[in-house]
DNA sequence: GATGAATGAGAATTCATTCAT
DNA sequence: TATGAATGAATTCTCATTCAT
């Protein structure tokens, strides 16, 4: 990819995480990436498809990293570890703009989500597909109990959402995620 | 509380789930409510205060809630089975205003959040002191693992976005919160 | 109507004529209104529409003309005289917008003139209509040659713009749109 | 004249007359000539001038005719026949550029027209000049009446258009301009 | 000569907020 | 209190023109 575009997609990344998408201004974007602002619109057809650019390189990445994880030759019980462990990563350095699909989002911007509806849906239902299959594969094996591999799936993606949450909300917490996940494992009443 | 008011808050909770804050425009509230654009600012400061108050009236109706469930006489995960149950609930009403708070809400709007974040703390903090608290008393009675009971009161809220976005996505699924409330409360792992 | 309303059009007319509809911006249009540029959305949806205005005003002011002229209890030669008469003094008031729509000004505005398009239809049949009207009833009444009336009609709208040409580009001559009119009834011919 | 510089000519005209100069852009006319955008700079020096450059061949073309028409050897009343005809094909050739610099444009693009004015007066003073020049002769000959030959000129101009417009609006009509001719040579009046 | 990426001035439009009535 | 017309700052996007290669 051009290095102009990369800027662009740099700053535009760095400051919507700053400040937001529609608190950011494409004369914002501009300067930081040290371009005109007519250029940004050569590049990209407008705004909102600068983030759906960052959103969609983000969830690709994803997609990446899952097929590895599945590949490898590890219980599925260490599959699931290591796919909370990455999306946390993952999430960490984006400032995780996975969740921007989620229901919450369309308390801010309606109009916005509804233009990326279509190319989440395509992106999401292949990560659910990827992740359900783990988990049948980790239920077959008897290593997990009968459980919806889809509701599991969705809710795998909440826990890295947690992780991410107690983190900024309670930073003095060592390795938050850890915790979560062995609880998602082990369940939380004791036997 | 003044008719008008109610009338106001109720018109931009409608059209702040419809359309998005940014995307209601004032004058779009005035005219649900049957009121005169002016009349708005005889009752709010701004646009963003409306938006607090409609925050700060749910968050406040979950602490409620909190309080009559700490306060029944039943187990304690009876009572972290029914904070979830009330808090899909909750959410399913406001179509989940609550996790306008989370991280994933910075990439939309920083600038609205950083103004809402000092409220939101406040009531944050008391909400998860007051599930932190359940699942203390729970472990202390033997009936939970050695968890963080903070960490755990986090993810709990994480479970209920969970469930509602199951809802969302998978719309066929029979009693979704169901399923996720069981493997978090006995775990995936088969034993 | 509101004065405010009559200002901007009055402004955007004047402006119009003197600048032309794409040099002049919509904060000229305010400027000289002496309101706001906002004030003006609140009075046309967008700039074309004050365009739009400014001409079916003009188009309605005709066809009344037309009425008037065709009651009138006087020859159907002395109809013909009236109607260009009006038409230059008309012209002369606006600056002839009428002509906006002829194929001239495809030249310089395709968009904005088909946008146009279906109210000048509308407006321009009727125009056409009563003249060629007035065309038959000379016709029959033996007064006029055998011709294509609806032809004749565009001819007469022609020669409005005939007079007005010549009062712009040689002002010196005296009353041209006599010396025009004359060779219209009469031909250029000699007999 | 360079092959280049002739496709661009080509390459404005057609976009004129099909998008108008204002919604035709440098990049369009480029992409047509199957140039760069930078070349246009260095056989043009900006987009009007492109414009007045093909008016200019227009005119250019008319005053070529003129001069092959006052030639001939045939009656006033044919020459006059023979402008109109000429005018009118050439008009379709053009989509008629000619009336660019009529009054009527003035409501569209005053800067542009005023640019294009003293070359336009130039041509467009020797054009009326020679076709008065044959109504003069022909009134010496007894074959026209008294009329003003420049009055005359420019109505003559006026016809051209008559017929192209009539062709527009009323596309079933046969042979428009013959018909407008006849009354323009012949008279409305019986007599 | 030719290119086309980059520029940035400039335009239309929106909308939260004010304030005279 | 209530109104809603008016405001104008702010934003997105366009496109003629330049200039390094």
């Amino acid at each position: 990819m051009k290095d102009v575009q990369k800027r662009i997609i740099h700053s535009a990344m760095k400051l919507f995480v700053q400040k937001g998408f529609f608190e950011t201004t494409v004369e914002d974007i501009a300067r930081r990436a040290r371009v005109a602002k007519g250029t940004i619109y050569l590049y990209f057809k407008d705004k909102p498809s600068i983030y759906i650019t960052i959103i969609e390189r983000y969830l690709q990445q994803a997609i990446q990293s899952l097929n590895e994880i599945e590949k490898q030759k590890i219980s599925h019980r260490e599959k699931v570890s290591r796919i909370i462990k990455k999306g946390v990563e993952m999430g960490r350095r984006f400032k995780n703009p996975y969740p921007i699909f989620t229901i919450e989002n369309i308390n801010l911007a309606q109009k916005l989500i509804q233009g990326i509806k279509p190319l989440f849906l395509k992106y999401h239902a292949e990560i659910i597909r990827k992740i359900a299959r783990i988990i049948r594969a980790g239920i077959k094996a008897g290593e997990f109990r009968r459980v919806n591999p889809d509701a599991v799936a969705l809710y795998i993606i909440s826990i890295v959402r947690t992780g991410l949450l107690i983190r900024q909300l309670n930073p003095d917490l060592k390795d938050p995620e850890k915790e979560i996940e062995t609880i998602f494992l082990k369940g939380l009443i004791r036997r």
